[in-house]
RNA sequence: GGGUGUGUCGCAUAGUGGCAAUUGCUCCUGACUGUAAAUCAGGCGUCCUACGGACUUCGCAGGUUCGAGUCCUGCCGCACCCA
């Protein structure tokens, strides 16, 4: 039997890193916690894509402070909210997914999840999959659970005013989203909800249908995202997403890019550095002693080193000291395809997929972006053949490629 | 079902019948840097025997025209209004 923590330090706490708000308030909750009754948390996923990314993460690991503290959690897979798709900031529809790609996509995610959270051992978390009980609603159902809602709530929605404004279409489908994630709290008959900032919509429609179906208190906790103060967020639209599956280079590289403005709340969201630490790196970005790159290079290593292990964390530490500080060529480089005999440069680059097109490949060369062994090359014409064997091509800042013939 | 609009290079926008097509963002390359931010320079349909040329693009299919993103017809998609 998993003892629950009480001790109210630890729970302060819980209740302070990275929380954004907890409803329906934080007294009432905290009370709950220190009750020493075991409550059951939960946080969904919706596999929209095929590895979970660092904003999940946060939550993730979230779960597992909980689970630390002797709590029930649940990890969602949102195998049937998926495939509707959360229309939260989301200016058009969503492309709807089949439960093929959906579960496809899914596949990893318990394995990545497991870098945060434990799903052995004593006081496992569980996975379910959410079309386990949505998939069985009838239209009745349907109705019972639609009719708690109204059309004004969805419509004040931000994203579809400004859809209205814009003369794009809403369809109905996006209403029933955050119906079925209302629904999981009912299924599941659970205590808290777990989320970004971003989702206090979906999840306090939980909290009300909880209320009218059950009458239960479903207490809801949104984390603060990761994004500067100016409310630049980290997402794939800005292209330095940490997906969970980035290799350890690239997982490291990416956190390196990210605005200085994230360090802080990076360190408090994404890592499990001491919260008295984190704290003292808040107190340390704003004095500016430090060079905040030397902390974001600790940031970056951290995550590596959560999601990659110690050992491969170090060596990409290693890997963007000597490459991207040092511009030194990195020990492994990726050997090309064989050419088949000579090839023009251009035409090396396009093959190697360095390149869109061969015009894309000439302008590289023509703005000097590309090198060979370290030595800037400008002509374009330029043929390479077997004297070329293992000579290092180098595309922008990391594109590394290894001529071998064979 | 009726009406009014609308569909342009990832997104957003301009486009009097002579356009490979405007502008913004994104993006790419370079300089300066800390693979940050800011700034500056160049680029962003494909291909070539390149200060030039060829080909393919503006929802789809036809038509008018020496010439069509631009005009006409039909289809398709989308939005709004009315029913």
């Amino acid at each position: 039997m998993v003892k629950i923590i009480t001790d109210e330090k630890l729970v302060d706490e819980f209740l302070e890193r990275g929380v954004a708000e907890i409803y329906p308030d934080k007294t009432t909750f905290k009370k709950k916690l220190l009750s020493g009754e075991k409550i059951r948390v939960y946080c969904g996923f919706d596999p929209s894509a095929p590895s979970l990314h660092i904003g999940n993460a946060i939550l993730i690991n979230k779960l597992s402070e909980l689970q630390k503290l002797g709590h029930e959690v649940i990890f969602l897979i949102g195998d049937f909210t998926g495939m509707i798709g959360d229309p939260t900031d989301k200016s058009a529809v969503r492309k709807k997914l089949t439960r093929e790609e959906v579960l496809e996509n899914a596949k990893n995610y318990q394995k990545e999840a497991s870098a945060y959270l434990f799903f052995d051992k004593e006081n496992p978390a569980t996975v379910k999959y959410n079309s386990e009980w949505n998939d069985k609603l009838s239209y009745r159902d349907l109705m019972e659970v639609a009719s708690n809602f109204t059309a004004q709530q969805m419509f004040a929605r931000d994203m579809f005013q400004e859809r209205i404004k814009n003369d794009k279409p809403i369809y109905l489908h996006e209403f029933l989203y955050p119906l079925a994630q209302a629904y999981d709290s009912v299924a599941m008959d659970v205590d808290l909800e777990i989320g970004g900032n971003d989702q206090m919509f979906n999840m306090m429609c939980g909290r009300d249908l909880m209320k009218a179906m059950k009458n239960k208190e479903k207490f809801v906790l949104t984390m603060k995202l990761l994004a500067d103060n100016e409310g630049k967020k980290m997402g794939k639209s800005e292209g330095n997403v940490v997906w969970l599956s980035d290799s350890p280079q690239n997982m490291y590289g990416k956190v390196m890019s990210w605005p200085d403005g994230v360090i802080g709340i990076g360190f408090e969201l994404c890592t499990n550095i001491k919260f008295s630490e984190v704290k003292e790196i808040y107190v340390e970005l704003e004095d500016g002693k430090i060079n905040p790159r030397d902390l974001k290079m600790k940031l970056a290593y951290e995550i590596t080193k959560i999601n990659h292990g110690e050992e491969k964390a170090d060596a990409a530490q290693d890997y963007f000291v000597k490459t991207i500080q040092k511009k030194e060529i990195p020990d492994d480089v990726s050997p090309s395809l064989p050419p088949p005999g000579e090839v023009t440069l251009v035409e090396f680059l396009v093959r190697e997929n360095m390149a869109e097109s061969k015009g894309d490949a000439r302008r590289k060369i023509e703005q000097g972006g590309v090198s060979i062994d370290g030595e800037i090359i400008r002509d374009y014409k330029g043929i390479i053949d077997e004297s070329w064997d293992g000579k290092i091509v180098k595309v922008g800042k990391k594109n590394f490629r290894k001529i071998t013939f064979e």
